[in-house]
This record gives structure tokens, C-alpha cells and sequence, in this order.
DNA sequence: AATCATTGCTACCGATAGCGTAACAATCAG
DNA sequence: CTGATTGTTACGCTATCGGTAGCAATGATT
């Protein structure tokens, strides 16, 4: 694994991966994304699963994450993830199985 | 009512998770991971790896990343990745390979 | 020692993003 | 019709972010 990093020392970051970073780094973002893993989700059902988010912020990110081609929005039946939101999915399947090592004794901190 | 469809069947977004996905969410957070990658960074390398990011905003996600204990501060040479944090670069060289394929006609929405 | 450069970091403040609540029109059930 | 449920927007408030400047501490240079 140091070998690894050691390989990589010198790729600068893309901008593909910049942009991917960024739009990680949006509130809910990622969660939504986690969300809609099961299934379609109407706005009010996605919200609600995501801990009763602001609509405002929701709405937002749809928008974004369908300008993206994340997910999509199917009429009469929700929001779900397109080809390339399930791709995404995976990955956070990585995360989840990550998260599981995330120290417990971490509150926010000032 | 017509919520019984919505409802059937899902595995709840485990704490852990909802941790992970909230970190991600944050500014800069998992771009400081991945700049990262290439070994330890001081205080200022760092923030130019990351486009001259606010050095305040900097300072915040450095103290959250060392309390999840995923960067450790090594007097004398920076900042690195904690052995928890490595493992949070394999993931994240995962979401590298699916940004290649995020669609580029998206530029921010409002 | 005096000077200069570099370091990590903080202070300040304007700008933006996010939050919470409340509503709205449209649709559909009864 | 009435009442419930939908997606969505409006509003005002707070928290977070961003940009610039500046500090004290350390180390090198003269």
C-alpha cells in the first residue's frame, strides 16, 4: 500500500476528480445518492429518508445531481438513479464498509 | 396510503454511514484526503494543493479529519494520512475512476 | 545580533449556502 | 364537493465559506 502512493506521487489532481470532490462536498449530495439505492423515491419520501432535509437544499440537489446525470426523474414515480448513479452507488458501497472503522469518539468539533 | 409502496422494504442508512456521508459533505474534506495521497503536506503546501482554499476553512476540516483520526500531524513535516485515512484513499480512488465518466455538459445550476 | 524568509495559524468581514417553517397550486381519493 | 397528498417555492434567519491581512515562531543569511 506505501507502494501505492509511492506510484502516485506525482499525478496532480484531475479535473474530472476535482469536480467529483466538489460535488461530494455539497450538503446531501452523497446521501441522496445513498438514498435512492433501493429504489425510486418520490421528493416527499426522499426527504423524509434523508432526516427531513430542507426542501429547499433537496431541491437544489436534484437539480444538480440531474444536471450531472446522476439520477433522474421518472414522472408519477420519483427520482432514481441513472447508469452512471448507480456506478457512483458502488463506490459508496465502499464508503459504507469504511465507515463501519470510523472512530466512535468523534463529535464535531470547534 | 399510497406511501405503502414507498415503504416496503429498506435498509436504513446505518449511523456510521450517515457519519461518513456528512464528513463527505463538508467542504474541502475528502479533497484534502486526496491531496493527500502523494505523502505528508504542511500547513501551506497543502492549502495550494487545494487551489488556495480559505486557510480558515483549511484549519476547520484539518481539526475534523484529526478528531475521525483519518490525518495525524506529524511536528516537523505536516499533515498525512492516518492509517484510517489510507483506507479512505482506496475509496476514493474508486470515485477517481468514476469521475472520468461524469458528464461534462454540467456546470452549476441554481 | 539584525534582517529576512517561511512557517502555522488567527482575525475580521462580506458573501453564500443551508435550515426551518409555511405556504402554494395541482392532483387524486372519497 | 371536501380533504389528503403531491412537488415545489418563498421567506427570513443562521452557519459556513471565502478572501485578505496579519500575527508570532522558527530558521536561515548576513
Amino acid at each position: 500500500m506505501a507502494q501505492r502512493i509511492q506510484n502516485l506521487r506525482r499525478a496532480p489532481t484531475s479535473d474530472s476528480m476535482a469536480r467529483a470532490l466538489d460535488l461530494s462536498g455539497r450538503r446531501w449530495a452523497l446521501r441522496i445518492v445513498w438514498e435512492l439505492r433501493v429504489g425510486p423515491l418520490n421528493f416527499r419520501a426522499l426527504r423524509s429518508a434523508c432526516g427531513d432535509i430542507s426542501p429547499s437544499v433537496l431541491q437544489s440537489r436534484l437539480h444538480e445531481l440531474r444536471n450531472d446525470q446522476i439520477i433522474e426523474k421518472i414522472p408519477g414515480l420519483g427520482y432514481r438513479l441513472s447508469t452512471g448513479g448507480e456506478k457512483l452507488f458502488q463506490v459508496l458501497a465502499q464508503l459504507d464498509k469504511w465507515s463501519g472503522t470510523l472512530s466512535d469518539g468523534s463529535r464535531r468539533s470547534k
